[in-house]
DNA sequence: ATTAATTAAATTGTACTCAATATATTTATT
DNA sequence: AATAAATATATTGAGTACAATTTAATTAAT
């Protein structure tokens, strides 16, 4: 409650605010080469190890929402990276599934985390330790 | 360029920008209640510290470029919480400067960190590590 | 079985965010 | 002084991101 509280130093939101979209940013020049957006990126990661899941589970593994999601997983189909189909046990679930040009595309991303990781380089321990106390963070935030 | 290389459980890139989209997403209630956005949040805490500040130099402070400042602050103009002006010495700079209601905004917004940080409770130390380890990433990308 | 409640996507509207470009002003060069 | 280069904002367009609502399908309750 004294004077430095609103202090934008002071904070702990900030820098993960302004880390997370400046490393977002870093991530664009090396994405435009294999034709993806940075979301579009890290839902064909999860395609790429999960082949098939629809939205719902796609954006709890992603903490993105139908609004979000519908209209770039659109676009990735009209890109022929994915295939959208209603389910046949329940209607109301859309199956996203990666085509063989998703899986096409994998071969060429290989080179990106390590291209990235050049970028931001912690030490090992260190970039252990950034990714624990994220995931703690949002373990408990999303609560 | 084994198989996990693009597994989303091995990117440290994910969990960074989940978790930023998180925070931001928890304070919204917060800020709500004293009608600001996440972004007009973070311009007005350097302008209750530094009072009065160009564009350009709010955009470092930020990490955001005048694409999304221009309207951003057209918007807290509206609302009264600050003042545009030219620079009479170099007119390419438009100085921002916090009005009263801006000021007077402040006491409202005391409380919000604290609100803030009982949702995301991170033991002192690990709370610091965080921070330290978020703002040499940021240092080391913006290279 | 019919109605009510729940669930999954899609849609709508608001608000960033940034790359690329345009405009106006200032500074440096010739 | 006139021209070129640099700088600071503003604008435009594409792409998220999310709250709130709508629609369609399924499940639960009566």
């Amino acid at each position: 409650m004294n004077d430095d509280t609103l202090k934008l130093k002071n904070q702990l939101c900030f820098p993960l605010y302004a880390c997370a979209k400046e490393v977002v940013k870093k991530y664009s020049p090396l994405l435009d080469a294999i034709g993806l957006t940075y979301t579009q990126y890290i839902a064909m990661m999860v395609l790429w190890e999960k082949k098939s899941m629809n939205v719902k589970s796609l954006g709890e593994h992603l903490y993105l929402d139908s609004g979000t999601l519908t209209p770039l997983l659109k676009k990735m189909e009209a890109q022929g990276l994915v295939m959208r189909k209603r389910a046949e046990k329940d209607e109301r679930n859309v199956i996203v599934s990666i085509t063989k040009k998703g899986e096409e595309l994998k071969a060429k991303a290989y080179q990106i985390p390590e291209q990235m990781s050049a970028c931001i380089s912690l030490p090992p321990e260190e970039a252990k330790m950034l990714y624990q106390l994220l995931y703690k963070v949002l373990g408990q935030i999303s609560v």
